[in-house]
DNA sequence: CTGTTAGCGCTTTCAT
DNA sequence: ATGAAAGCGCTAACAG
């Protein structure tokens, strides 16, 4: 790599003229500054990250910890957080904690050695049962800011982006309710989640609200470890006249599409289904798919933003908690009310 | 943070002394080894990565550029990735091209200022069509390594982790072909992707080489910007006593067998169908498609393990070429021979 | 306008 | 066994 010394010693001036002029210094001649930067294009001089570093005490890089790749909706995430950053000028180092506890720790302890300004996380599910907050408090102790997205931990003081989970599942099940359904089930899993808590609650608000309506509520926990078809086909059996789904995830919204083809319901003219978007199923269901829409990216680039307001000192000393909306797109398994 | 300096100040010896003790040099004897590193532990002591990275010109980095994130086979590799170079001690950075030359150059341009000590690289498509190389070449020339995986360019010399899929989709036609399918057509994109034209050029060799199928092989292009679905309807309608599919991604496999049924075939009686496994589709199709499986994970690591090899000077002068295997599940859309 | 110098945190050679 | 000093590449205060 190509350094000031070198072009110092080329144009035979001193290190920090070269500095300075690469600066456009104003205590710097201009055709000074015009040779010396002339003669860095030609070499394609960049400065060295690592130096920078040790002198600024800034890496300009975000440690983003998520806890599953393989997952549409943090590889959205990722994706927007990514492209965020980068257009800030902002580098990421990425660690996954396969929604282990342990891992998230040893991940986040590695970073902590001047790698990073601060951190993006999303809290493993391991973390997030055992309530685990240290690690997070250990990082925060020694200045390093973190925004936690989507998954967080209500008693670690930082900011944080989240979806209106709660809001999404009421505003879902109200759809339904408004397309005069009357046993509506919520197909929920069983993974301690606080994601899959507020839908929930969401789901009961707005069965409990409404005064036509005269079922119970009806919460289905699935397993994800086993047969899933097997277990919505249960949910069919054992419901005769159900006429409404709202599935806690889009897997779930195509199985339940398939098995009520199956058991020869018409939709949306016999039930309607309403799934969450966390990937597109579209091509794989017919009819389309009704969901309520998470803007992955959009979440990802509000804690590139925060992190970075952060970093920067630019934001409130008081920790803000963003909340992203959902939408709801009706498609083809609901009726267009 | 807290420095070397910090202590040698506080324990009353000089920082050099300290560096050793911390590094169990065998000029420090015991007792000052026993003293320094309890303190070191006592005030969590990490070596600053800048500094070291500095003195070392070494990052224990990879800058890794894929095209897509939300494409699940890239996913998986990622995922690899990253499994395997924090095992071995390194972080990765990650950059998406989204699939487009100038951002593929600009991020690799980018990681060349002392940020990574090697590239993990997926090419991006417009890069693979348009055929340029010199941002490749000129990272190359900075003598910082590259390895491409599954995307690659030929005549960029440097090391690759590629799939077979010339011999994937050689034997996936074969397979269709044992099964006595006497009209197979293959569904691909039109992509300009080197993948799209392996498995092309495999499957045409399968047919042609076999003396029995007297049928022309029939490569059906889908143009995957506009409706899949009715592309695929169009390929039943067309070729009407069809009975063989090799697709060459998932989603066109589940497509299939849903056009399939929808037209009265009975799998795998009537039509056998092959999928590409990049990601998984099984709890979306009913019967459950055979896939060739791509190992997605195994290629990212095997691409780590190629780069540090490099980048510790341990591997070969000679550049090489590694060569994932396939290998084909059979599940209910073929028949089990 | 240009140059000298110190220092970011660390390793390593060379004295002591 | 310990320490002083140089140097990795850069910036910035200060001197000239």
């Amino acid at each position: 790599m190509i350094t000031l010394k070198d072009i110092a010693k080329e144009l035979g001036i001193s290190i920090s003229t070269v500095s300075k002029a690469l600066n456009n210094s104003y205590e710097i001649s201009q055709a000074t500054i015009n040779k010396v930067q002339k003669l860095a294009k030609e070499y394609n001089y960049k400065p060295n990250k690592a130096a920078l570093s040790l002198k600024k005490s800034k890496t300009k890089t975000i440690g983003v910890i998520i806890p599953d790749i393989l997952n549409h909706f943090f590889a959205k995430s990722l994706h927007g957080i990514e492209k965020e950053a980068s257009k800030l000028g902002y580098s990421i180092i990425t660690c996954i904690s396969n929604e282990l506890y342990q891992s998230e720790k040893k991940n986040i302890e590695l970073l902590a050695n001047g790698s990073v300004d601060g951190y993006i996380i999303s809290v493993a599910a391991e973390t997030q049962k055992k309530h685990e907050v240290e690690h997070f408090k250990s990082v925060l102790r020694q200045q390093l800011p973190i925004v936690m997205f989507d998954r967080m931990i209500e008693d670690v003081s930082c900011d944080k982006v989240i979806i209106d989970d709660f809001g999404a599942a009421y505003k879902a099940t109200n759809q339904l309710l408004k397309e005069g359904r009357k046993k509506i089930v919520l197909l929920s899993t069983l993974k301690g989640l606080n994601v899959g808590k507020l839908r929930t609650e969401g789901y009961l608000k707005a069965i409990e609200e409404n005064k036509v309506y005269k079922e119970n509520p009806i919460v289905v926990n699935i397993n994800t470890a086993i047969d899933l078809e097997e277990q919505v086909s249960k949910v069919f059996k054992e419901y005769k006249d159900l006429d409404g789904i709202l599935a806690i995830d889009n897997t779930l919204g195509v199985i339940a599409i398939n098995k009520a083809k199956h058991f020869d319901y018409k939709l949306p003219k016999d039930i309607s289904i309403i799934g969450f978007s966390d990937y597109n199923v579209l091509p794989f269901c017919n009819p389309k798919l009704s969901t309520v829409t998470q803007h992955s990216e959009e979440i990802g680039e509000n804690a590139v933003r925060m992190i970075i307001d952060r970093i920067e000192k630019k934001a409130s000393v008081q920790k803000i908690t963003k909340v992203i909306k959902t939408s709801i797109e009706l498609r083809e398994t609901t009726k267009n009310i």
